[in-house]
DNA sequence: TACCATCGATTAGTTTTTCTAATGTAGGTC
DNA sequence: GACCTACATTAGAAAAACTAATCGATGGTA
């Protein structure tokens, strides 16, 4: 595309042109009169021939600009309306969001609908994978990860705070009486994520106990292995009681104490740290967010 | 109209689009890289949020991007077209041109078939008025006009320079013998227009002849006045030969001596004094004057 | 694997464009 | 005939656009 007249002198020319007037050209364009006259002169001597007819104090569209006028005018207008259609198409299209299967599975899949309901021209895509997905290739717009409060290179939008209990199987505790004391959970076999025992600490503080020394910690390499080996009625572990609502509601699991701690981790959105926020994540997130903090009671984190 | 991103941004939204590189649309846009890199970025600024992803090395256009980078490809075509067309219709339409039916009769309208032959789609419309029509109210593109080199307020353009010879009715001097001397010419009635009486002593100055102190010399109104009074065998006139072809051919004329002068008056085509020429009014007074040169014997007024 | 060429981003400063303020001119209006 | 409004023009101010230089990243190449 070349060859291109002046689009600021169009445009002044199109206002003149619609109005018969460069005053009133000048007051649709927010400038003076003066400025209107200076673009048209230069669009005149740009195409080497007079647009208008300067007829005392007014002015008037030669005949053979009239079709000019029209086209331009035209242009402007599919340009308008293509600008308009597309701040107003904010919340379309198709958005992707990796994330781990745990989470997608017991957070975000069985309140999916919702979001549709809300956002019915918004459609989510998940990329189901342990790895970091790199926003590099462009295929993914966000991926909720579970860790600390802290990444590089990217911007991270706070869902959900971990809010842990103990919890475990009830065949490993059969017959005991609820709620445990923090002294009697010391003294069962504990599941901890590998590099987060310190959490077990935080809790126990938490419910003004001293952790002893010498506890059985075993470590697993994610929190869904430590939470299988809970399941499975191998020891105790801390879990945020949302995530595992499920396992609480069919009693594949029990809340051993009413004690909980807030971890400084817990489920963000990241998205690429470009300066514009994809206003579809921002709705994906806050929906996410609330939705999430219904599950735990209420407190929306911030 | 209203609302409307900055058009030279979006012109090189279009050009970014289009190659798909920043440093293509510079190059397209006679710019440097870092001028794209700024306007879309300040395009991007505009509509709060982000038109290209910046992959490594290259960059790729939104998936909601891509309906706005048409309509606006779309409508920068037809601008480009728009002026085109507005720039290769210089030969087209009317003008409207004042003349006298005297000299229209004479030396426009029998030839005005070979200017409409070269220039088929200029239709010339002519005004029919010995007044001096008025360019202010816009219906008239150019007069033509007889008189001295000089007017105020618009442009003229010299189509042909009188150069006159003295004529008369064969009834005047039945029997003489052709060509006359000055002398005898002299002894003759003389016609002139009214103040432009001086034009017989610069012929018969050319003629190297002394005009008489007392000659017989009736003054006339109008230049088609003086004729018909010649042509009514009253007296000798001072004509341009091209105007009165007509009359020799029929023999109501007679061409009395070679001995011919030119004027400082003569016929031009006067425009309105606007900053641009129209094409069409110059290329019909080229043609004017070449054609009437041809008349005269081949000499172009320039 | 190191080097080179290319692409986009950024910064700071310059150039160009655009705009304004003031003023002039010419009609139309009361 | 004074007054109002519209467009033109000038000089200078303001804003926008652009460039040069440089950085960081990376893909191709030797």
């Amino acid at each position: 595309m070349r060859r291109l007249p002046n689009l600021k002198q169009l445009r002044a020319f199109d206002a003149a042109a619609r109005l018969s007037s460069f005053r009133g050209a000048a007051d649709e364009l927010g400038v003076t009169q003066a400025a209107i006259s200076h673009q048209i002169k230069a669009l005149e001597a740009y195409f080497g021939r007079q647009l208008f007819d300067r007829l005392n104090r007014k002015i008037a569209l030669r005949n053979d600009a009239r079709e000019l006028a029209e086209d331009v005018g035209a242009a402007l207008r599919q340009i308008e309306e293509a600008a308009a259609r597309y701040q107003q198409n904010e919340m379309t299209g198709t958005i992707r969001i990796s994330v781990t299967p745990f989470y997608a599975n017991r957070m975000v899949l069985p309140f999916l609908d919702e979001f549709a309901e809300i956002y019915p021209e918004i459609s989510v895509e998940f990329d189901y994978s342990y790895q970091i997905a790199d926003f590099g290739e462009g295929t993914i717009d966000a991926a909720l990860r579970y860790g600390l409060s802290e990444w590089a290179g990217e911007r991270r939008e706070l869902i959900h705070h971990d809010r842990v209990v103990p919890v475990t199987s009830p065949k490993l505790i059969a017959g005991e009486e609820l709620p445990f004391s923090a002294a009697k959970i010391a003294s069962f076999p504990l599941a901890a994520v590998e590099g987060q025992e310190r959490y077990w600490g935080q809790w126990f503080a938490a419910a003004s106990f001293e952790m002893p020394g010498a506890c059985d910690i075993s470590r697993h390499a994610q929190r869904a292995l430590a939470l299988d080996y809970a399941v499975a009625g191998n020891a105790i572990a801390l879990a945020d009681l949302p995530l595992i609502r499920n396992e609480l509601a069919t009693g594949s699991l029990v809340q051993l104490s009413p004690t909980a701690t807030t971890l400084d981790r817990g489920i963000h959105l990241a998205t690429p740290d470009s300066p514009f926020l994809d206003k579809r994540l921002t709705a994906f997130a806050d929906w996410l967010r609330r939705r999430v903090a219904l599950l735990s009671g209420g407190e929306v984190a911030t």
